[in-house]
DNA sequence: CCAATTTGACCCCA
DNA sequence: TGGGGTCAAATTGG
């Protein structure tokens, strides 16, 4: 029955992200507006239409457990890839079975392979100052895990950047990375960019690798949910939200009052989204719902629940 | 022993 | 060609 809230909560947002994604794409190019006058460059049009595509597919994953695979509207575009070399996290380093290299291979050619794909990636900045008692390692540790792979001495910045990618990267093909650079100006700032939204379940085992994966990790990890959820709202910052697969909560504390500083990082030029998320985030409450996490660590998972990776294939 | 981090090499693209 | 991003072997840590 838990599970039953949990699935209805999680279509619901899943179709509220879906069309207020939409809306915004329709606000844009509404006849009302002369052609010139849309406000959004198309760079941003794209994100917002992928949005509402994976929100919809996400949605009817939920309802149904089937997959959308074979609609040709989200097939992937035929389009071969220029390169077939270098891919990160190739399928030879993958020790899986062929079933998932084989998908794997799907997925990140739709969304992440061809680095003209992985620039239409949701791409948001936000600036994170360390909390006091942390001291000098900054704020690296929201709800999801992450793993080092790499730091760079960046031309002109006095501290080297880091990059992050999710831990379940090769579990479970989630793809999400952020890079934190500590601020030239201010360090007790961080600039922390994430790239690309979680896929994965941050523990959930997939039903395939049921029998691979431990009960036990579901519930070490979602014994650092935190009982609150904060909701981006407006701009493609949205696209961060995404059940049941994710949910970003952000632990650490944010500047600018209690709302979130964030910066749509685009190469879109002048309309770039820059704003203040005046969300109460202060109370710790969506603004949207009062979602809350109330997991029984002991409680058996159920690994029927529909995912992105059932009957893939 | 396994997983995370470090770090120099490698790759891509402006 | 060099700067930024990623890989992966070596190392460290639990």
């Amino acid at each position: 029955m838990e599970m039953m809230n949990w699935e209805r909560r999680s279509l619901l947002n899943e179709l509220i992200h879906g069309l207020k994604a939409a809306k915004q794409l329709q606000g844009s190019s509404s006849p009302s507006l002369s052609a010139s006058s849309s406000y959004l460059t198309t760079e941003i049009k794209e994100n917002l239409l992928h949005n509402i595509v994976s929100s919809f597919e996400k949605a009817i994953l939920m309802l149904n457990g089937s997959t959308t695979q074979h609609n040709p509207t989200i097939e992937l575009a035929p389009d071969p890839l220029p390169h077939p070399g270098k891919v990160p996290g190739s399928p030879a380093s993958i020790t899986g079975n062929p079933r998932s290299e084989e998908f794997f291979n799907v997925r990140s050619k739709e969304f992440n392979l061809s680095s003209k794909k992985r620039k239409m990636l949701p791409k948001w900045t936000e600036q994170v100052r360390i909390s006091p008692e942390r001291g000098l390692e900054g704020p690296h540790d929201d709800i999801f895990s992450w793993r080092k792979y790499g730091q760079k001495d960046i031309l002109g910045a006095k501290f080297p950047r880091s990059y992050y990618r999710c831990t379940f990267r090769n579990t479970q093909y989630c793809w999400a990375t952020k890079q934190v650079q500590r601020s030239d100006g201010d360090p007790t700032i961080f600039e922390v960019t994430y790239r690309g939204t979680h896929t994965c379940s941050q523990g959930i085992p997939l039903p395939e690798k049921r029998e691979t994966k431990p009960k036990h990790t579901v519930a070490v990890n979602y014994q650092n949910l935190r009982a609150s959820l904060t909701v981006r709202t407006g701009g493609l910052g949205s696209e961060a939200f995404s059940f049941p697969v994710t949910s970003p909560l952000y632990t650490y504390e944010s500047i600018s009052g209690g709302g979130t500083f964030y910066h749509h990082v685009g190469s879109s030029g002048p309309s770039d989204f820059t704003g203040l998320i005046s969300t109460n985030t202060s109370t710790g409450s969506s603004p949207i719902f009062d979602v809350n996490f109330q997991f029984d660590p002991t409680a058996e998972i159920d690994t029927g629940f529909p995912t992105f990776f059932h009957n893939s294939i």
